[in-house]
DNA sequence: ATCCAGGATGTAT
DNA sequence: ATACATCATGGA
């Protein structure tokens, strides 16, 4: 079932551009305050919702000035954008750069970020590691199926499941010949069945997509439930979603909603915590994300742990 | 084969 | 509030 492919080919068809709709444009790195790193950006398991052109998969090979292309699809308009020597390159079938620039945490200034950073050993390498990594935000919807679907899942594996959430229920948009699929509508996801997902090898996840996808599509409880609100109510309210937990509330918040305090406790930071901060393993999730947080360096603790997530998780 | 992966839920205490 | 078993799937 393909909903809406002829209608929305015809649209760009016939847009506005004399060259099928198609856009182009190219921000500075000298624009982007401390410097880009898009490979790392967006294949380093904050957000599963850009697509290699190239078909390579994921993890491995660092394409050390890599220019591969990445697509992604964001309110019915497809977004290609790859890194070249001195600048961020962008296809699109809208102007693309603002919607870049949010997407990509281009207005953040990471040199401002790390001059805010307690400095450690550990710290100090995953920033010198990664340097030019930044935090996403990725569309809320997208993202929340995304890390419902991460639990005790690797990246890869993540990568795949969205990729056949997309190809099996998101809407389709063909742009110079090629066929793009959106994320699912939350209506649409809500109307599939546990056993259709199940198939599609969310395993237990299954039920939990489900419903949480019926609670955004029916008004239940929405976006507009969590964001506004202090860090910690917001996770608290982020766990309304079946599903969700205080980890995978935290990376919705960090990677959608620009709290970059949050600092999700996963499997590779809790053995980081055990290694290199033991005074901060405190019992609950609450004690030892505030006594985390604090050794990361409060506001940009999500900076933070991003890096040494990455930086922890490629090291032969 | 056994262990593990960006955990959450339901139940019992 | 905290402790525990249970939940799918595939790669190492």
């Amino acid at each position: 079932m393909v909903p809406h492919r002829r209608a929305q080919s015809e649209r760009l068809l016939s847009g506005g551009s004399p060259r099928g709709g198609v856009e182009r444009g190219a921000i500075p790195i000298s624009a982007i305050p401390g410097g880009l790193d898009l490979q790392a950006t967006v294949e380093s398991g904050q957000s599963y919702l850009w697509t290699r052109a190239d078909g390579r998969t994921y993890e491995r090979e660092r394409a050390r000035g890599g220019s591969a292309w990445y697509w992604t699809v964001l309110d019915g308009e497809v977004i290609r954008t790859r890194q070249v020597d001195d600048a961020l390159e962008w296809e699109a079938t809208t102007d693309a750069d603002p919607l870049l620039r949010e997407l990509l945490g281009l207005g953040d200034d990471l040199d401002a970020i790390v001059a805010a950073t307690p400095s450690d050993d550990l710290i100090d390498a995953a920033y010198d590691a990664y340097r030019g990594l930044r935090i996403v935000r990725d569309p809320f919807f997208p993202c929340l199926v995304s890390f419902i679907c991460s639990a005790q899942m690797r990246v890869a594996r993540i990568f795949e499941m969205g990729a056949a959430l997309r190809e099996t229920y998101g809407e389709t948009i063909t742009v110079d010949g090629t066929t793009y699929h959106a994320f699912p509508t939350p209506g649409r996801l809500a109307a599939t069945t546990e056993a259709e997902l199940r198939d599609l090898g969310l395993g237990y996840r299954a039920p939990y997509v489900r419903r949480t996808a019926e609670m955004v599509a029916s008004g239940e409880r929405t976006r507009d439930d969590v964001a506004g609100l202090p860090y910690e109510e917001a996770r608290e309210a982020l766990t309304g979603f079946v599903g969700v937990g205080p980890k995978v509330a935290d990376c919705v918040l960090l990677f959608s909603l620009g709290y970059l305090e949050a600092v999700p406790l996963d499997t590779w930071i809790r053995t980081a915590i055990e290694d290199h901060y033991p005074d901060c393993a405190k019992g609950s999730y609450a004690e030892t994300s505030r006594a985390i947080r604090k050794r990361f360096g409060d506001e940009y603790a999500g900076y933070t742990q991003t890096y040494v997530f990455a930086h922890l998780r490629t090291r032969e």
